[in-house]
Formats: C-alpha cells, sequence, structure tokens
DNA sequence: GAAGTGAGATTACAGATGTAATTGCATGGG
DNA sequence: CCCATGCAATTACATCTGTAATCTCACTTC
C-alpha cells in the first residue's frame, strides 16, 4: 500500500466527512460540510470526484445515487501529512516541533496530564 | 504584518537555507542544497524569484550578484503553516494531534524529559 | 410517449507548483 | 575594444488546486 494519493487541501474536508461516516451520498457530504466551508454544492462533487479518480475513494450504486466509500486509511494519510509537515518545517527533527506546539497551544489541564501520561509510557517503553 | 505570502513544499527549502543564514548568494543557496534535494541549480533560481516575486525574499547587490535576505518572519510563517496543518488534519483540535506525535517520534530519553518540563511549566503557568 | 428533473460526467479556467530551458546583458580577459 | 562567460530575467509547460458551469441521461410525471 505504497501509493497513498496526495490529498489537497480541500479535499481533505470531504474525506473527513467520510471518514467520520462512510457511506454518504453527495447530498449526504454537501450537508455534512454546510457551515464548515463556503462552496457550493458543484464544487463538493467536483473534489468527491477528484478523490474518485485518485482512488481515495471509491462509490456503490444506490438506485440512482453513489454511495462513497473511503479506499484509504485515514491513519495512514495523517501520518504522512505530518511526516511531511515536519520534514517541511523543521527539516524533520520532531522534538522543537512538539516544543513549539506545546508553547503555542491552548491545553488545558486535562490535555496536560494527559500529554504527561503519555510520555511517561513512552519513557518506560524504553 | 497580515499578509504572509504562502509558501510552497520546495519554496520552504529554499527559505530555511536563507533563514539559517541570511545574505547568501543563488550560488550558495544551491550549494547548502545540494544532497538535501535533486533540483538543478536553474530551478532552485526559479524558487528564489519566485520568493522574491511574492515578496518573501529581498536582494541587495554586490557588484554582480545578488545577495539574498528573508523578508518574512520564519517563526510567524511555522506559526501559520502549523495551523494550517492542524486544522487541515485535526479540525483544529491539538492535543489528539500532540497525541499522535508522541505516539509516533522517536522521542530520546532526554527529549522526553525535555517535554514534560514543558508540560510542568504550562502546567503551573495556568 | 414527451418533457422535466435531478443525479453524475465532462468541461472550464485562472493561479500555483514542480521542474526546467532560453534569452539578455554586463563584465573581465585577451 | 570585442567576445565569451556568468548571472539574472523571461519564458515554458504539464499538473494540481480552487472554484464552478454545462452536458447527458435515466427516471418520473403528465
Amino acid at each position: 500500500m505504497k501509493g497513498l494519493p496526495r490529498i489537497s487541501d480541500a479535499e481533505w474536508s470531504v474525506m473527513t466527512v467520510l471518514w467520520s461516516k462512510p457511506g454518504q451520498t453527495a447530498d449526504e457530504v454537501v450537508a455534512a460540510l454546510r457551515g464548515k466551508v463556503t462552496w457550493t454544492a458543484r464544487t463538493v462533487r467536483t473534489l468527491i470526484n477528484r478523490l474518485l479518480r485518485k482512488k481515495a475513494l471509491k462509490y456503490e450504486k444506490e438506485g440512482r445515487r453513489y454511495r462513497y466509500f473511503p479506499l484509504v486509511n485515514r491513519d495512514q494519510c495523517i501520518r504522512r501529512e505530518r511526516r511531511s509537515f515536519v520534514q517541511r518545517v523543521y527539516g524533520g527533527t520532531v522534538t522543537p516541533m512538539l516544543a513549539a506546539f506545546i508553547d503555542d497551544a491552548q491545553l488545558s489541564p486535562e490535555d496536560i496530564r494527559d500529554l504527561k501520561r503519555m510520555l511517561d509510557e513512552k519513557d518506560r517503553a524504553q
């Protein structure tokens, strides 16, 4: 499963909708995006079609409609984005990046506890 | 300082070189990138020119050469990228993202210690 | 059975991007 | 003083992206 297709910014919105609930119709995707983006329904369809061409989605016919399903795994896509982001911005070194995130982010006390727990586990695992 | 130009993937490599040492000539930038990317010198020059047009760089003439200088602040650009990344991939919620990073990254014990200290400080600050 | 409707399919089009090649011009060497 | 060289400027070109509009065709409705 090497060749993950590249998913553009706008396409991510569509994928996010379908990852969260696979098998929606075009109209349902449009509805799910209402309020989040300002595109027309036509634009959303264009994005869906591009994702089909890229093999990031497939459809199943249901009567005269299609229901769309992700063909790529969300976690893999995220990992890829993450790596390319760190590569681009931080030259591949993760720690300064995490530091900047932690510094910049609004973290609740619970967030902080959770993250510290993760780091502890990570620590023990080594 | 609102209108930060957007900097593409390839352009980031050039900016990184010039942020790390402003005032380099085109040839020096090419040299600095040797080994990191596979572009020809011509390609690097194209990127430099685009960055000039975008006002992300300026030059100062030195004899028959130009020395190039960043016009945009690295930290601001990074912050922008970071936000757009988190927005795209995690819908704007930072904590799951940090969790995934921590989970995925190869962190040394020192890294872990540093990050925990940062979290502690963050904790106390609230 | 003709015509309207509502899906998906196809086409549009400008700007960004990756990746260069070609042109123009000033200067240093003979 | 003229020409080769080395820079920078301009041009190239296929894709990808954002953002749609138009076309087609299978049903549904008189």
